[in-house]
DNA sequence: CCCACAATGTGCAAAAATTCACAATTAACC
DNA sequence: GGTTAATTGTGAATTTTTGCACATTGTGGG
């Protein structure tokens, strides 16, 4: 019933929320997915020695078309030299800027069972920016086990005063499907403003609140239909 | 360079495979990811009461509009009843067919690692019909440990030899992102026939191999992507 | 300075996906 | 048995996204 803001994409992408713009056009949704994943490659180049590249390597390395990378970057205003292609820091440092990723974001994640702590342990969050500073579990025997990034395992009931303290603009959901729901109700009432929910159900939110659900299933299932497909195909 | 089967969804959807159909029409790409969503609260509801549910309210459960549930499912037949909704139990099954989740499937995964060791001792994976019949690790320190789901780490160089003796289908990527691309190669030498990967890089492979790539933090950076718009538009 | 080449940016066309609106069908009730 | 309410299935309209073709712009060499 409550009505709410999701973001439509991902693997979990529950089409629905649909104006975005920046001052005069519409950006296409999938457009912002592709920004990210653009500059994955972006940041391995960056490193070494190449200081420019063409919209055709970019696109080969993320396994689009180069039209689209063009037409994605353009929507936000042309980064690139004609003739020459697209300096990578630069390219790189835009991207960020456009996609928000340019600035510190402050996480925490509830559930810190084999998926959370493989979460919460890994640091390329941390590298990109995304900064866990509370982590809870409802088990006792996990509350105030330390893990390795430092953290604490606080109990649910902390959750409230915990991210308004902190102010924690960010909930990762790694629980249970059966509480993912209590999650969330207690994460919204905490003042959370987007959760990433790895659970494999839709949990729903009060207006104003992201939320993005993420469900690895789906691309196994995805998987097999098209292997059945292929292998249906050769037999007939 | 070598073309390849991607598959255009999920997290990391690279759109380039086009060609998907039953007898007369056209599927559209989001349509199987779709399906496989409808799938979850249908099986929760299998168990408990209800027999049959509306388009209206598997639509409220997933997240989507209803004339796009009824029109998911008329790609594939008619499995509804007019005035009445569908039999839960039967669009389950039916569904599953689809899919091809009505079968078992045969995975392996590489790199034990946090995450890999999370997949693997996971068992909605199992009770799904995901089978894994092998784990490597290519750290000698864990080659020969038995994790709690009975496999015994192997070493990758019994690759190929497992893949082949066990026919294994599948096959999951989670080591780092660096090694990602050899693990690859080791993985369709062997003649595994589809990969989910998890590093974060875009893996090629060979033509008829098909690839699914997952990345987390592309759902973090649309999360973030649509904070600062919301937020921006919370100040103007 | 001019010419050839390379690669971007973009209007327009095509394709893909979603939404709409409603005819068709079923159940339930009086 | 007829009338009402509910809900599916679907062709057509609409919206969204992608792809194409090419004009535009910058580089470098002679
Ligand atoms: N492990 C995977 O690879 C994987 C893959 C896909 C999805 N998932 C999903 O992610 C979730 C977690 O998976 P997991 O394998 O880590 O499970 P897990 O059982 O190992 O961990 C769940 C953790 O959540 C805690 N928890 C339970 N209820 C809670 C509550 N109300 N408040 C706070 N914490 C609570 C438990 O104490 C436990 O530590 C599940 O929903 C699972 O379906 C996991
Ligand atoms: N941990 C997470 O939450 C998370 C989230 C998103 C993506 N990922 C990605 O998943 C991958 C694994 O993450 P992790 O946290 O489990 O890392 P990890 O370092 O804990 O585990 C990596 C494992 O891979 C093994 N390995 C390395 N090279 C190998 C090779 N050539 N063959 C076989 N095994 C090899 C290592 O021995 C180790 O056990 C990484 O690419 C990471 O970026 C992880």
């Amino acid at each position: 019933m409550a009505s709410q803001v999701l973001i439509p994409s991902g693997i979990s992408g529950t089409n629905q929320a649909k104006w975005l713009m920046t001052k005069t056009k519409k950006i296409p949704v999938p457009t912002i997915e592709r920004l990210a994943r653009y500059s994955r490659p972006l940041e391995d180049l960056s490193g070494s020695g190449d200081v420019v590249i063409s919209s055709v390597r970019l696109a080969e390395l993320c396994g689009v078309t180069s039209p689209q990378v063009r037409k994605d970057l353009a929507y936000f205003g042309e980064f690139g030299t004609r003739g020459v292609g697209y300096n990578v820091e630069d390219l790189l440092k835009e991207i960020k800027k456009i996609l928000a990723t340019d600035q510190e974001w402050t996480l925490c994640i509830v559930g810190i069972g084999n998926l959370g702590n493989a979460l919460v342990e890994n640091e390329n969050f941390r590298k990109r920016g995304y900064n866990f500073l509370a982590a809870f579990d409802s088990d006792p025997k996990k509350v105030g086990h330390t893990l390795s990034c430092g953290l604490t395992i606080e109990p649910s009931r902390n959750m409230a005063q915990l991210i308004q303290k902190l102010h924690i603009e960010i909930g990762i959901i790694a629980t249970p499907p059966f509480d993912a729901q209590k999650v969330t109700n207690l994460l919204t009432d905490s003042g959370i403003k987007a959760i990433l929910n790895f659970a494999p159900i839709q949990v729903r939110v009060p207006e104003g609140c992201l939320v993005e659900n993420v469900d690895f299933t789906v691309s196994l299932e995805n998987i097999v239909y098209h292997l059945r497909d292929i292998s249906k195909k050769g037999l007939f």
